[in-house]
DNA sequence: TTTACTGCAAACAATTTGCATGTCG
DNA sequence: CGACATGCAAATTGTTTGCAGTAAA
């Protein structure tokens, strides 16, 4: 199993503590998963890891490039891994729902900006907000507003 | 000019106070403003808007689509005119710097979007973060993490 | 005069930081 | 042992809410 981590972390002059491996793995377990998610998966194992705790690890797993965030709306962002993490979110502004969709859909999007630009697109990060199919209207006159977030 | 508004505001039973009129001048000179921006600027003439009825007052804008707002990062999200948000903003986690661009880029997302998925994206909503020309290094061998954001 | 709106302060939520203590290496 | 990491509490933002006073219509 990848525990090859470990090794970057030392050589960065890091430590393996027990509180990175747990955010690691609540992190690999629920998908998508906010600071506060993190925090009450580990405790129901062990004997938990504290809030700030979890940030300062989601922030160094970050900067590992083991994991990566986005914000789907409102409050907190939601960390996943990095290796999972190649798909693009859509979120419905009416029921909420989170979609991933394959990033091939943005790669159009992702070319125009490099060459017209000269953007360099990180995708991992994108989430598209609108409306799903299910909350959509049937096409009618006026285009109602969106709802919350 | 246009203070058709007014009378939008008024059939919903809302009314017309010098403090909305001063919030909308503010979004409108400010372009991408945070309530915190909003609140900052009005002060500077008139003898303020406090904090929390510039956030009843941009989110009664928004019921009326007058502006819209986008997370641009981290923090505060931002508010602009609704009329002149017809673009996509461009982060760059390096530099910060916002760009923005013409919708026409982001068509065919928008398109594949809706065919495949029948999903009705919210481009005035959409922010793509990434790394500008200026930021980006010359193709070298491993890439950098990203920074902040 | 009626009822919506504003300001203010307190309540909340999300995140960060200082510091004494704990522990990986 | 010694430097880095953790827990805890307090400090910071960002945002919402209750309420009494103010002002559109």
């Amino acid at each position: 199993m990848a525990e090859t981590w470990h090794e970057e972390l030392r050589s960065r002059g890091y430590r393996i503590t027990p509180q990175r491996q747990l955010v690691l793995e609540a992190i690999t377990q629920l998908g998508h998963a906010t600071p506060e998610d993190i925090c009450s998966r580990v405790q129901e194992t062990a004997r938990g890891v504290n809030i700030s705790t979890v940030y300062r690890t989601v922030e160094l797993l970050e900067e590992l490039g083991l994991v990566s965030h986005t914000h789907l709306g409102h409050g907190a962002p939601t960390y996943h891994l990095a290796s999972e993490a190649d798909h693009v979110h859509l979120v419905c502004r009416s029921c909420s729902k989170v979609t991933e969709v394959d990033p091939e859909l943005v790669h159009g999007l992702v070319d125009a900006l490099d060459d017209g630009l000269g953007f360099d697109t990180d995708v991992r990060h994108l989430t598209v907000f609108g409306r799903c199919s299910d909350c959509r209207r049937p096409p009618a006159a006026g285009r109602e507003p969106y709802g919350s977030e």
